[in-house]
DNA sequence: AATTGTTTTCATTTTATTTTGAAAGTTTAG
DNA sequence: CTAAACTTTCAAAATAAAATGAAAACAATT
């Protein structure tokens, strides 16, 4: 396939794939945009070739420095910024973990704490509720150990080992 | 805090929830109503605990059942059917997990490896491209490897002591 | 301190998604 | 067979989310 038609795709495919995971397309496509390019661009370049408005190329690019995916950077002599992606995947994996725990599961847990004990003369339907909230809040506190462990199982080789075990 | 305000909160904490993730609002509310009730529901109750429309509850309740979080269940002697959501959160997320996989890491896996190699007389961008395509690749197949370890850790009782270990 | 190049903001418009509800379809039972 | 009970569909309406672009703010330069 051409180089162009490649890039194209790509800029596609991880759009919809960001939308349907909660991130907004173009925040996704000016990602993409950033990660396969070998030379840092400027909002110019990015809505240039997005074909996105001034307004949106600027909101997303600050948004997803604010995700630390992204990185402002300057050129010698020139008055304009440019942006360059964090291009190990794996980094930014751990990054868009680390944020949206931050974000939403924390705040999940403690909406959660505040549910888990609650009043009524329905006996059954409290111990209903109560059974579940406490399920999904183990359920939170697992998948919590889970990312903590997976986000330092590149610092000991041996984790990745074990997870082969299970394939 | 009495039990029905909490039950409330609870269906609109699990909605946005769900909405952040690319889960419509109105699925995690059926499904919130449904985890949290002592009883099978029928279409009709659901509707009107959580004031939608017929055709709103009856949607979502079947894309439920698609993603087998949600079972029609008889009751003897009733004509309507009714529904149960699956309660173990645990097997919920394994659930989940399995089917975003299908739906949505295995189309892109496909499409990844379409655009592993590009034709082009710009070396440099090429390369680059090729790079970035190859690095989420070998993301997306870690990340692969380690949802199925994850999914089975609960069969196997020391995967989860492990865990604990990175804490 | 005025000009110019650049970034940011935000009210408005556009687009995408979700919801509605009436009609069509289906199943059950007499 | 057919009426009643219930479920599904889908075009249209409502709502929510994202994008636009002009104006304001800011920063560097003369």
């Amino acid at each position: 396939m051409e180089l162009e038609q490649a890039k194209n795709q790509f800029i596609n495919l991880w759009g919809n794939f960001g939308s349907q995971w909660g991130i907004n397309r173009s925040m996704a496509q000016v990602h993409a945009i950033l990660m396969t390019s070998p030379n840092r661009l400027s909002t110019e370049e990015i809505m240039e070739k997005l074909q996105i408005s001034r307004g949106n190329a600027n909101t997303n690019v600050r948004e997803l420095i604010n995700w630390n995916l992204v990185y402002k950077e300057n050129i010698l002599g020139e008055r304009r910024e440019f942006f360059r992606a964090e291009k190990d995947m794996w980094e930014v994996a751990k990054r868009i973990v680390r944020e949206r725990k931050r974000r939403e599961i924390e705040p999940l847990i403690q909406h959660l704490n505040e549910l888990k004990t609650v009043e009524s003369d329905n006996l059954e339907e409290k111990q209903e509720f109560e059974n579940t909230i406490e399920s999904i809040d183990r359920l939170v506190n697992k998948l919590d150990s889970m990312s903590n462990a997976l986000m330092k199982a590149d610092e000991h080789a041996f984790f990745g080992k074990i997870l082969n075990l299970f394939k």
